[in-house]
DNA sequence: ATGGCCAATATGATTGGA
C-alpha cells in the first residue's frame, strides 16, 4: 500500500499535475495540503473517476486540506483538537480497514510562522504543541499511524541547500526545530531518513529567484510513522521530477510503502 | 549577476506563502 503527501498550492491549479501524478504513481492514500477552496468548490469528480474517495477539509482562498483513499473511510474527522478558536482549514484524520486492522491517516498543513516577529510564529509553537498532545494520544492506540504533510519545519542542515539562507527563518530556528524533534521523540518514524541518509532530499523549491535551477530546496513535506507503520515500512521517496512539470506546485510528493493490504 | 514567483480575491493591488 503506498500513502503519498502533497502540497498541491491550489487544487483547482493543479488538477492536471495531480491526475498525471495519480496515473504515475497509483497510490492508495493522498494526503492533501494548500487546496485553498471551499468545500463545495472542490474538482471532487476527475478523483472519484480514478476510484478514489475524497474527503475534503477546506476555507475559502488559504490553506485546506484534503484526503483521496481508495479504500473506503470508516471516520473522516477534521481539526485539530486543543484551540476551539482556531478556524485554519489545516489538519484532516482519517481511518480506513486493513487486512491486519485500522489505519489512521492525518493530512497535516503545519502553519508558516513567518514573519517571526508577528503573532504568526506563537500560533505555529502552539499548534507544535497541539500536534504533539494528539499524537502521544494517538500511538497510545498502538496502532498503524501516518502523520503526513507540510511540516514546515526543517529538521536539520542535512535538510536544506543552503542553511545560511535560513537561519533567521520560522521554518528553521531552534525553537522550531526542537519541537520538531519533541514530536519525533515521542517514538515517529521520518519514513525518508528511515531510508536514505543522503543530502540533497528537498520537498520544496520556491517559485522566486531560480531556486528549482540551482536546487535550492528544503525537505519541510514529511511522513512520521507510528511504530506499528514503522514495521511495515518497505521503501520510502521524493518524485523530484514533477517539480519540473508544466505549470507545478513548489512543494513535490513524498510517499511510502507499506506492507498492508486493503482488506 | 546584483534579480528573478505564484495564487486568490467582487481583482487591476493586496495578502499570503516559504
Amino acid at each position: 500500500m503506498i500513502v503519498a503527501t502533497w502540497n498541491v498550492n491550489s487544487i483547482r491549479q493543479r488538477g492536471e499535475n495531480l491526475v498525471a501524478w495519480l496515473r504515475e504513481r497509483q497510490p492508495d492514500i493522498v494526503c492533501l495540503q494548500e487546496t485553498k477552496t471551499q468545500d463545495e468548490s472542490f474538482p471532487r469528480e476527475p478523483l472519484e473517476a480514478l476510484g478514489y474517495n475524497v474527503a475534503v477539509h477546506g476555507q475559502k482562498t488559504f490553506n485546506g486540506v484534503a484526503i483521496l483513499s481508495k479504500l473506503p473511510f470508516d471516520e473522516v474527522t477534521a481539526r485539530l483538537p486543543g484551540d476551539e478558536a482556531d478556524d485554519h482549514a489545516r489538519f484532516l484524520e482519517a481511518v480506513v480497514s486493513t487486512k491486519t486492522g485500522a489505519l489512521r491517516v492525518a493530512s497535516i498543513y503545519l502553519p508558516n510562522g513567518n514573519p517571526t516577529n508577528t503573532d504568526k510564529y506563537p500560533y505555529k509553537l502552539k499548534w507544535m504543541d497541539r500536534l504533539f498532545k494528539y499524537t502521544r494520544e494517538r500511538l497510545a492506540l498502538e496502532e498503524p499511524l501516518v502523520l503526513a504533510g507540510d511540516y514546515n519545519a526543517i529538521p536539520s542542515g542535512a535538510d536544506v541547500h543552503n542553511p545560511e539562507l535560513w537561519v533567521n527563518d520560522a521554518l528553521f530556528l531552534p525553537t522550531t526545530r526542537a519541537k520538531f524533534r519533541a514530536l519525533t521523540n515521542l517514538g515517529l518514524t521520518d519514513a525518508i531518513r528511515a531510508v536514505s541518509d543522503e543530502g540533497g532530499l528537498y520537498t520544496f523549491w520556491d517559485y522566486q529567484a531560480g531556486a528549482w535551477q540551482k536546487n535550492n530546496g528544503i525537505r519541510i513535506d514529511h511522513l512520521l510513522l507510528s511504530p506499528p507503520a514503522a514495521d511495515r515500512l518497505v521503501t520510502a521517496g521524493i518524485d523530484k521530477h514533477v517539480r519540473s512539470w508544466e505549470k507545478p506546485s513548489d512543494h513535490v510528493p513524498a510517499w511510502i510503502e507499506l506492507a498492508l493490504e486493503a482488506r
